[in-house]
DNA sequence: ACTAGTTAATTCGTATACGCACTACAAATT
DNA sequence: AATTTGTAGTGCGTATACGAATTAACTAGT
């Protein structure tokens, strides 16, 4: 701490909007929020949003259904938060829950029909969208960006501060 | 559907872990929710938090004063969001809001000296999270993942959905 | 000068985001 | 068997996300 590495990436003095690297993070996040926008458009003529939408995913793949941990585990959304989704999404008819048969702590999540009526609507009317996101960028540049957005999150996973 | 298609892009079923454009969505979001994160942890033991030093970082930057409607502009942030991350800013006595002189409709919104030294502290204990940041790629690729994140969101801000 | 259209903020309502504390159950240790 | 440690889910509190409707004030076109 203190010492001045003699990288001049990163400059000593406080200005934002000169550091590579903030901005960068800046972006992420708008790049982040003007998918969720779009996304959220598309979802909301059918009684979901854009996160329902990435739950109601991972449990169209998953026909023994699954435990709201497993849920949070692949979606990266907070297991509290899963159990908001998960109440207003059970209103909304698109999932069902049940005690799970061999852990009494936890609850079976399953989708329903409608969710899965639902899903797949919602696949084919974000198909636009899968597409314009993919022409952003070549393939070989998704590659790279594929890696790199997963490398930053493993950067951040394990930092210490 | 069923057509075992010659792995292109965007295959006609319905399967989202085996679509790339979605599987970049979703890392999009993770790689934004681990920064988010630890810039929380970074930011929480200031009275402060990850969104609330980005619109720091803008008043630091605008001497004179902005606008909430400036702010909302440049950090992407909902207009109804700034108003109340401003409340809570202004309870905790980081920024300083009286009318627009020019502007009866509008509020010039200021830093406060406590929000100045806040910055700068929190700049300073942010600086190993930028650097991790950094470091998960070369130069090179942060000049390429910076453009592509720049026309994702152009290409959604864009799309009539 | 006046109406019409636009813009800056606010209020309201619903849905995440997530830390913290707590219950219930499970698994491991002694 | 009793105790400790770990894990699944909930309740609570605070903060962001954002559509929709509202108020007040600026701006344009006639």
């Amino acid at each position: 701490m203190g010492q001045p590495s003699t990288k001049s990436k990163t400059s000593a003095s406080i200005a934002p909007t000169n550091d590579d690297a903030y901005q960068l993070m800046l972006l992420l996040r708008t790049a982040y929020f003007s998918l969720r926008r779009k996304c959220n458009t598309v979802c909301q003529q059918s009684d979901c949003n854009g996160d329902q939408f990435v739950v109601l995913g991972i449990l169209f793949e998953q026909t023994e259904g699954s435990t709201q941990q497993f849920l949070s585990d692949e979606s990266g959304y907070d297991p509290v938060t899963i159990g908001t989704m998960l109440k207003t999404m059970h209103r909304n008819g698109l999932v069902e829950r049940e005690p799970h048969p061999s852990d009494g702590r936890a609850k079976l999540v399953r989708i329903t029909s409608t969710g899965k009526q639902t899903f797949r609507k919602l696949w084919r009317d974000s198909q636009a969208l899968r597409d314009a996101f993919a022409s952003s960028m070549s393939s070989n540049q998704q590659k790279t960006v594929t890696k790199i957005l997963a490398s930053i999150a493993d950067a951040m996973d394990g930092l210490e501060v």
